[in-house]
This record gives C-alpha cells, sequence and structure tokens, in this order.
DNA sequence: CTATAATCTGCGTTTCTGCGCAGATAGCCA
DNA sequence: TGGCTATCTGCGCAGAAACGCAGATTATAG
C-alpha cells in the first residue's frame, strides 16, 4: 500500500499535477517549454520533475543540452487508471487550458532567473 | 487545480488511503471497527477521518456515542474518478485484504491505547 | 449525578517537503 | 580551450504534516 499511496502523494502537489497533466495532453516536452508554460523557474521544474521521474510516473530523453520529458508506460493498473484520470477529468481546467495556450506559443529561453 | 492537488494529497498518506478503500469497499463503518481493521490507535484514525471530512471525501453520521464513516457522494468528475479508481485497483490489494479480513471479524473496542 | 464507552482535540515534538539561491554539470559550437 | 545554453543539485530555511499522549467531549445507562 505504501506504493500506491506514494503515488498519489507525487499527485498532490499543484506543480507536479500540473506538469503531469500538460505531459499527458501534449506529449514529450523540454524542461523549459514546460518552465514556460507553467511560468515557474527552470530549477523549480526541474526537481518537481526529478520526483516524478523516480515516482515511474516520467521518463526522460536527452537531445543535446535539452531534456524531453514524457509521461511513462504506466507501471500497474492503479497508474494507467490515474493517467485516464488526468486526462479524462483535467484537461478542461482553466489553469490547464491556461498553461497549454502559453506551452502552444512557447519558445525556448522563457522565465529565466530574471 | 489547488483544489484537485488536495484531492490527492489527501489520499497520498497510507493510512488514508487505507481507510478510504476500505469505505469503498465496505460502506459505512464505524470508528473503533476501522481501528481494528487497520490495527492503528483510535485517536490516529479520528485524525485522519478528520482530515478525509473536510476534504468532502467522506461523511460522518452520529449513531449515539458511536460514529459511522462513508464516503461521500464524490463532488466533480475528479473524485468519482477516483473513487472507481479505489475499487477497481486497490480491492485486490494484500494490505486491503488483510484490513478487511480484521474488519470482517471485528467487534467493537479493539486497539485500546495499551 | 456518576460511571463508562466511543470519539475527538490541544499541545509539544519530530519529520517531511518545497523553496530560492548560487553554483555545478553537460552538451554544443567557434 | 573558452563561452554559452539548458538543466540539475547542495544547502539552509521555513512552513506543513504526522505522531503520541493526556485530557476533553458527547452520549448512554444505572
Amino acid at each position: 500500500m505504501k506504493k500506491e499511496a506514494e503515488l498519489f502523494k507525487v499527485l498532490g502537489e499543484e506543480t507536479r499535477l500540473r506538469l503531469v497533466t500538460l505531459l499527458a495532453i501534449r506529449g514529450e516536452t523540454c524542461v523549459c517549454h514546460l518552465a514556460g508554460a507553467l511560468d515557474v523557474p527552470d530549477f523549480k521544474i526541474s526537481r518537481h520533475l526529478g520526483v516524478l521521474r523516480s515516482s515511474g510516473l516520467v521518463e526522460a530523453r536527452r537531445e543535446g543540452t535539452w531534456m524531453h520529458y514524457r509521461l511513462a508506460r504506466p507501471k500497474g493498473k492503479l497508474a494507467s487508471c490515474l493517467q485516464a484520470c488526468l486526462e479524462n477529468c483535467l484537461a478542461s481546467n482553466t489553469q490547464v487550458k491556461r498553461d497549454l495556450k502559453r506551452l502552444a506559443k512557447a519558445q525556448c529561453a522563457p522565465a529565466k532567473r530574471s
């Protein structure tokens, strides 16, 4: 049960929830685009992606300097159930729609630490 | 998005996850039976039920000295999706099965503080 | 009113988590 | 090699959350 609770806990943080939702909807995306979309400093995004990654929810692929993150193929019934939840229930969320909009017009090098 | 994350966070604690899962499967149950089923001191159960309650996930009904808790009718798409997840994915969990077994033979006044 | 049972709560303590900053890495190109 | 960009990480701090205990509540029964 510990592992299952861990899954929920990882999703129980707003920034992370926004991240996975975006990845669920838009698919593979690089860190700086995500930082731009969420309007959150890149190091913070990176930390949270690290957490998501070590929970097995997302995977990463390196391409030169860029890191591309995507949802991992769900490991187990609960994980796939939850991924479905994200797509079905959160795609219409106001915040998510805003994030998606920003993501759409994202160029690289946004949201630098001033 | 804050409210949605809050839902996940509330479920992201093992004791609480076990509690809601039990309630999802067995329906309305009183605190002392839950304490017995989980083998966790009653005041701890009570605290977590309080958290679940103020998140809107469970409701309570008083009957004399006893408090009976049950899953609340889900408020919103995400909540009902998550409740479905619990029933579909966690019913077969080892820990949950153990809890159910203990719940089945529960008398009142178990797991007192020594 | 008293005693007892079931449940809840206040409090002090400890543990966990997220944050921001500054610096570290890693890859690319001249 | 040196410089630049994208990303990650170590550290210290501050707030949140869980815990255990003891005592408070609430209700029932005698």
